[in-house]
DNA sequence: TTTAGGG
DNA sequence: CCCTAAA
């Protein structure tokens, strides 16, 4: 049984899109065993291959999957990301993980001669295939992106929690990569297919019989410098290790993951080489809003410790929302598919920036297979591979390459969704990403982040507090404003209260300044204002946080009588 | 994470 | 629209 895992970077990506995506395999998709629902924790050693995990490390897992389940990520203690999938959300709490000793590494092998495999670096899936009574669950891609807790040969922590009992040489079958055989500087782009297929054998200790030089040479990369910055296609091999060959990134990336941990790391020789390193190390942490962050030592620009440790050791303890707790008990909700996502602990709705929001929500389809990531960048959905979230380095860039690869169709839609608005409003600012300064009429930057609100828009709302009440933003955003990314449920609320006041600011002026709202981007009709004013008072009447049934009840009826 | 309110 | 207490 095979389950495609695909990852819908639209914030607004809805269960269809998922069956479409399976229907019509995108390469965006990656396919693993799924069934029996037997996790097997594996991670990726130093040599790119895959190794069951330790019991320790299985506990390890265990502990972070208790801490957060509605994440599915997570830093170790040597910092890097883990990433761990199910086949079902709802699963994650009977979550079985089974350390096996001896698993021959030949039932788990990454399928590299899989002719599928899109040439895009990020694209790139990796084909985890397993025999029938094994059933591999971690995603484990190339040896970078994943490796839990150490990397051989790397030195023990001293936390004693890791003890890598399961080494490759116990394990390994196949045979070993040769690092010997990898000497001077490569020059990936000069290499032939022979070559490379060599160089690939050297690093990752099998043959291969790829001859898609590209593909090849991308994989050897990621494998050599365990990242998918493909800036270099040099490699300088020294010490069985590899160093990128970069203006002015000269640490290597294998050391750097080995040498996070804290000990060992602090005396690095490596630990101030590199500004640029830190730089987006630390943008990777705060891309991962809510991931645990282990208190290993980091380091800023200036070189100073980081004065937040002690802050991010600390675990979460929230206490859920009134509202949280409310739809929790209101049982079965008008829309399954928004229910999952609640279910499941979202964070769809956040801001929408220009920084790529890891948005850790993952969901189940109907038929329980689906796990769909929901991203949001710039307000723009857009289809982001796996593999590229779970690198921790410039994610910005990374993106912006992506772009004409990775945009669906949901793009062009919502595009042509926003242009249609804007035709009904007589300008065109701000068509495209909201988060750039458009030069205004005047000459001056406008606001950053600023878009005007169409009617369209302003009627949505209005409905919205209509059928949900007034203070269930949240509620609102997600179901009538599904399509607008770029409205959080705080954009509602602010213009709900917008609208509220000119509406009672109206009032008084109702009679004979009818045209008095000089300055309102939007003419808003007076029914609708009337409409909003209606709307106010019953709120004012009765408050949904009282009773929302209660509260619907009043609206129904009361449209009725409003409805023009 | 969501909501409410101030700025 | 942003920021932040509270919940």
């Amino acid at each position: 049984m095979e389950t495609v895992v695909d990852i819908v970077g639209n914030e607004e990506a809805k269960v269809e899109d998922s069956v479409a995506a399976r229907n019509k395999p995108t390469p965006t998709s990656l396919q693993m065993i799924a069934d029996p629902v037997v996790y097997q924790l594996v991670r990726v050693d130093g040599n790119g291959r895959l190794v069951p995990a330790t019991e320790d490390e299985v506990m390890e897992v265990e502990d972070l999957l208790e801490e957060d389940k509605s994440e599915n990520r997570f830093v170790s203690d040597s910092g890097q990301t883990v990433e761990c999938n199910t086949n079902c959300e709802h699963d994650l709490d009977k979550l079985q993980f089974k350390a096996s000793e001896g698993l021959p590494l030949d039932n788990v092998k990454l399928d590299d001669e899989t002719p599928n495999v899109p040439p895009d670096p990020v694209a790139d899936f990796e084909k985890v295939n397993v025999q029938p009574e094994q059933s591999v669950a971690l995603l484990a891609p190339p040896a970078d992106y994943v490796s839990i807790f150490q990397l051989e040969g790397s030195p023990k922590p001293s936390n004693g929690l890791v003890e890598n009992e399961t080494s490759t040489s116990a394990i390994g079958t196949s045979s070993k990569p040769d690092f010997s055989t990898l000497k001077g500087e490569i020059h990936v782009d000069n290499l032939t297919v022979k070559e490379l297929q060599e160089t690939f054998k050297a690093t990752f200790g099998r043959e291969t019989s790829v001859k898609d030089k590209q593909w090849l040479k991308r994989r050897i990369l990621m494998g050599l410098t365990n990242s998918c910055d493909f800036s270099t296609t040099t490699l300088v091999i020294k010490d069985n290790g590899v160093v990128k060959k970069c203006k002015e990134e000269t640490s290597n990336s294998v050391e750097h993951n080995i040498l996070k941990d804290p000990e060992v790391g602090s005396t690095s020789e490596n630990h101030e080489s590199s500004p640029t390193f830190h730089d987006s190390e630390k943008e990777s942490h705060s891309n991962a809003t809510g991931m645990k962050l282990q208190d290993y030592p980091t380091v800023d620009n200036y070189g100073n410790e980081d004065t937040n440790t002690e802050q991010r050791a600390t675990k979460r303890v929230r206490k859920p929302t009134k509202r949280y707790i409310e739809e929790l008990s209101e049982g079965e909700s008008r829309d399954s598919c928004a229910k999952l996502i609640s279910s499941v602990g979202h964070r769809a709705y956040s801001q929408p920036s220009t920084n790529m929001h890891v948005t850790p929500v993952q969901k189940v389809g109907l038929d329980g297979r689906w796990l769909i990531r929901r991203d949001s960048l710039g307000g723009s959905g857009v289809q982001v591979p796996y593999v590229s979230r779970i690198r921790r380095s410039r994610p910005r860039e990374n993106f912006m390459t992506l772009m004409p690869v990775t945009s669906s169709d949901k793009l062009y839609t919502e595009r042509k969704v926003e242009l249609e608005e804007l035709k009904n409003l007589d300008s065109n600012e701000n068509s495209d990403d909201d988060t750039v300064a458009m030069p205004a009429a005047t000459g001056r930057m406008r606001r950053k982040h600023h878009r005007p609100w169409t009617l369209s828009e302003v009627v949505k709302l209005v409905e919205g507090v209509a059928k949900y009440g007034a203070g269930r933003w949240s509620e609102i955003k997600r179901l009538a404003f599904a399509s607008y990314s770029y409205r959080t449920s705080v954009d509602l609320k602010d213009k709900w209260r917008n609208l509220l006041r000119a509406s009672f600011a109206q009032l008084p002026a109702e009679k004979g300044m009818q045209n008095s709202r000089k300055h309102a981007s939007i003419p808003i009709p007076a029914p609708i204002l009337l409409r909003v004013r209606e709307l106010a008072e019953m709120q004012a009447q009765v408050p949904p946080s009282f009773s929302a049934s209660k509260f619907a009840g009043h609206t129904g009826s009361d449209r009725s009588g409003v409805h023009e």
